[in-house]
DNA sequence: CATGAATGAGGTTTCATTCAT
DNA sequence: TATGAATGAAACCTCATTCAT
């Protein structure tokens, strides 16, 4: 029940999850597809209802193959989360990238951007990380923590860039950062409710403008 | 505009739960025991893994006595919200009252004060509606919902009011309400991050700015 | 859990069934409303599905109050058992006195009419009998058992007495005696097939017409 | 005259039980495991007193695999009555060649004999019909009458055939008919008692007796 | 490597019985 | 004497996990 570090490893062949099998290529396969098809379930029907024989049959796999390639129910979800953490690799990449090459403004709208689409991609992972978190693994959760802590320091940094060049006036930059951080996770956990007045580009948009709004 | 189907069960003694008990009073006292039992086991360890036993033993009561106020498990969860939900009776009326007398920046201020204190001082609840959602009853979850519908259309006609009489400038009031809503049950879901760095009262006051810069 | 000598008492109130109540008459009367308000619900649903909160709701007394006219719940069976037998008290005596002023033909025609009008008047209690045997307490089943085998002797009697003097000729008097009780039973097991054919009259007529076939 | 519905269903398999099991073989054998060792522990103390767990042990396996074939404890006894249901299967279809090929009275011998030897070697199953009745499912029960109207209606035809040919003269052959289906049925409910005084041969050849002088 | 039947520990639920009022 | 809320032992039932095939 052990979890990549982050940035560290790609793959989930690699978390140290006791299995019975040698072919990587394989558990990497079957690892995803679990994951992929709990983390749509858990987001339908919650953690507390999922069960293993439901998650075997989503996978169109017996039980005992599905013991194969996890430890225990507990390591679903930690594939769930491991997989969709794996999906946001590169992000912290390309907004130091971005702050090199673009003006802050262009590096925020470019961030939000970047990470507003990511959730609405993955948004059954965004979703269980959020709904789910209480019952990860205490190193997942810390990592979790950790890594949206990260997303809140690079926007806090972005801005940070724009007061010290001019083009920002932001008192409180950690509470901005934090309520863009915020509103993206909140396109995967309140999609029933935002779906029904924006689209991924109209919020995008929208929620870009108010923010620049408070902070020029 | 109209907030519908609000106000209408004060009590969960109401509750359609199956029950041996016929006194009303005995059995309001035990399902609020119950629920604010219940309600900070669950913020604190999530419903998936909340058992009967420690909801009896929270509570200072046997287990056939439970069960004697609620008919399942499942109830307890149904308790939780309906308890919850009852203490956010009233903020309709106020806001009713506020937009009368006040000037629109100052029932905006008065609004989202009144939301976010009631977000703090009933924490585990507003976590619980949060996390546990999925896991309520259809009936309660639509109850949930209409009722932070409501609170979102109460901001949004705050907001238009301050349109029409000049002091605001709101592209998308709804979008706006949408997120001061939001930021308000966030104080009590990422209370652990949030209260690293705030106050209840400097939360109001910088959200509160950040919002009026917004929309002036 | 001791049960009455079948004729040695007549009363509910003798049967050692643990007890607060000193008041006699009250006991008698109590444990009356019991024993039929029981019966009438183990006749329609079996003893297996009888909870004492029925019965004391059928009775419109407190569980308390019903506990200080009972022992334990299978003392209500136990009551049921011992008011059914008393009301069977006398037939005995009608028999014997039946055979010393009556022929034998006329004898076994009384006898059959007093036991199947007994059934017919005593259904819920005898479908009691029948069905919950295995459920009552040792000497219970016991006793009705042997008053059972008291019945068959007292046909098997009337039928020797017709043998002796010539009027019968029956090869096996104690399989015609068990067949004449068993039809008597039937009336209250079966009633739901019998009552559509026949009332107890006819049923009495015809039942005692098969038998005189059988034996003449 | 017509025998409808029977012979529909002919195995457990079919039965409307809640599993999770797929393969029909083991599913059969479970279900008769489970029946004919409940039947016995159902025979000899009530259902009232059974619980899963003896007939776990009773069928050597453990609770889990018990419940993958039942989906309630209830259900128990609906495989004990399906089970004891199927064993008369071909009753039917044996007297009806048995009219063409043999005499009424001949018929009428045979009729018997096969009955009550199948109540012989089903005891526990007829036992638990006569005595359960009331706890089965609406639907079993309802099977359960119809199919004891079936072996009424057979007898009834046999002596209607025997009154036309002018072999029986039979004034009420429904009653006739419905007294030898009941002593068949006590056969096994009152084994107690009739084991004491006759065997399954000298049971047949006396009711049989008895029955013939009742219709000539 | 794949399977799914078997398992039993641990959860949920019931209900006969008690006892303070 | 009457009550019914409280109790917990014992029942029912589920489901993660194992293992023989």
């Amino acid at each position: 029940m052990d979890l990549p570090g982050f940035g560290e490893q790609d793959t989930l062949t690699q978390m140290t999850i006791r299995t019975f099998s040698r072919n990587d290529n394989l558990i990497e396969t079957r690892r995803a597809q679990i994951a992929i098809s709990a983390a749509a379930l858990v987001a339908k029907h919650g953690w507390a209802s999922l069960n293993v024989r439901q998650v075997a049959k989503a996978c169109n796999i017996g039980m005992g193959t599905l013991y194969h390639y996890i430890g225990s129910r507990e390591d679903i979800l930690n594939l769930i989360i491991g997989y969709g953490l794996s999906r946001y690799q590169g992000f912290f990449e390309k907004i130091i990238a971005a702050r090199r090459t673009m003006k802050p403004a262009d590096s925020l709208k470019y961030a939000i951007d970047l990470l507003y689409r990511t959730m609405d991609s993955n948004q059954d992972f965004a979703l269980g990380f959020y709904r789910e978190i209480k019952n990860a693994s205490v190193e997942l959760r810390d990592r979790m923590v950790e890594i949206e802590n990260n997303y809140i320091s690079s926007f806090e940094l972005i801005l940070k860039d724009g007061c010290e060049n001019g083009d920002f006036h932001v008192k409180n930059a950690k509470l901005v950062a934090n309520n863009i951080v915020v509103n993206g996770e909140m396109w995967a956990v309140r999609r029933g409710y935002l779906k029904k007045h924006y689209t991924i580009d109209s919020y995008i948009k929208e929620q870009t403008d108010l923010t620049l709004k408070t902070i020029t």
